[in-house]
DNA sequence: CAATTTTGTTAGGCCAGTCTAACATTCATG
DNA sequence: CATGAATGTTAGACTGGCCTAACAAAATTG
């Protein structure tokens, strides 16, 4: 069976739980899935039974959620799909990278293999997409995720940003006014923890700014 | 309410209503419809009988089926999906004009209203589609369709081909290597009844090819 | 024009996916 | 560690989209 054979709900499912231990170990719970979806915790457990049914995932009432082989190689499909295609919009079609995660949402459902295929060749074969999130290789690859949350560097280190969560497209518009991106090298100055504020200073701009935790929380960096 | 909002379903069966009568006019039937979609009479039925209480078809039971204005609205921006992806996947992605209805027939359903605006500018506003088909613009303005069958021309007259029905993807890759395409100029030689044969010469390649009638029946032409 | 064939509709059933409401389990805290 | 709060599951209902089978209407044709 191929993931284009599985419907839009359980291809977001398979997504969500792999997705969910990509960048921390705290395992998904259903009325996390329910939240992010937009749906009613019920919904999400009655929808985990049918992925069991079908071998996806294992689960017991009550018990942790995970993704069986078949499962993970169907989620890991369809997180290729999701940033090949979001990095098409930003490269391809002028989107802005806060603009393409809705989107490609959608789109990571309708389209085929085939697109798939010509829209990684037209591209150049891409190893992460607009927000830094490794993209997996056909053949379900990943270069493990690199860097560690901001908020939890030493100071007076250079720094580089290998990711930014594409979750709240308000704050990604923050960010690129602040021109803070993958890439991007900055040193953090200081966390003041009472004030729930870090300063971090951009060398190549010269420039210092102040950071709230969800901010702070929310970019990834590593030693460079 | 915007087209997005409607099921795939419903998207499909509006397009296919107007589909119907944009080249001949002959109303659409249950049974074609069903076939076209491949599923049950009874199915598109009862599809049908949801649109008229959504207030966009009218038909009363063993009546015609009519588009009203919405659902006629509606089925244009479907046509305009359609036709700009297509178009946008021969040009950009390097797909065959063999290879887009179906693909097109999927993602019409999923790309937002923004990506078809960017896709129609990053083509340059296109007119046709791949198979010579108008474009309906933004707002719903449709060049009427020129042309008409190969079958029903009179012979020795200079004509270029407007359209090619997309239909049957053999059919097309056939087209292909005989040099068939939009544009292409032609003389019709001879209707051939009784054998069901009709001999076209390729004035620009010096070449003459005979047709048999569902080819002649799948080519529109233009005196030129 | 009556009978037969073709076409379309309705009835009844199934499944996925959603909801609300009731219930069960687990967790956290006093 | 008992109890209340938080979390998860089940039950029951609804919708859209599909099916098959039975039926109704319309079209064709001898
Ligand atoms: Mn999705
Ligand atoms: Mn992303
Ligand atoms: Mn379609
Ligand atoms: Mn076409």
């Amino acid at each position: 069976m191929s993931v284009s054979e599985l419907s839009s709900a359980a291809q977001d499912y398979l997504k969500m739980i792999w997705s969910a231990t990509e960048w921390s170990a705290t395992p998904i719970t259903v009325g996390a899935m329910a939240e992010r979806m937009g749906v009613k915790p019920s919904t999400v457990s009655d929808g985990i039974r049918r992925l069991a049914k079908q071998g996806l995932v294992t689960h017991a009432p009550y018990g942790s959620i995970e993704l069986t082989r078949t499962g993970n190689d169907h989620a890991v499909e369809m997180v290729r799909r999701h940033r090949l295609l979001e990095t098409f919009l930003v490269k391809v079609l002028g989107y802005g990278w806060d603009e393409v995660h809705d989107e490609a949402e959608i789109l990571e459902h309708a389209v085929s293999a085939t697109m798939i295929t010509r829209i990684d060749e037209l591209l150049g074969h891409p190893v992460r997409d607009p927000h830094g999130d490794p993209i997996p290789s056909p053949d379900g690859q990943l270069r493990p995720p690199q860097g560690v949350r901001l908020a939890a560097v030493d100071p007076d280190r250079p720094l580089t940003i290998t990711r930014i969560s594409d979750a709240d497209p308000d704050m990604l518009r923050y960010f690129t006014e602040l021109g803070l991106a993958p890439d991007t090298r900055l040193t953090v100055l200081a966390h003041r923890p009472y004030a729930d504020v870090t300063t971090i200073r951009l060398p190549d701009r010269d420039l210092d700014i102040d950071l709230g935790p969800s901010a702070a929380e929310s970019i990834w960096v590593i030693a460079s």
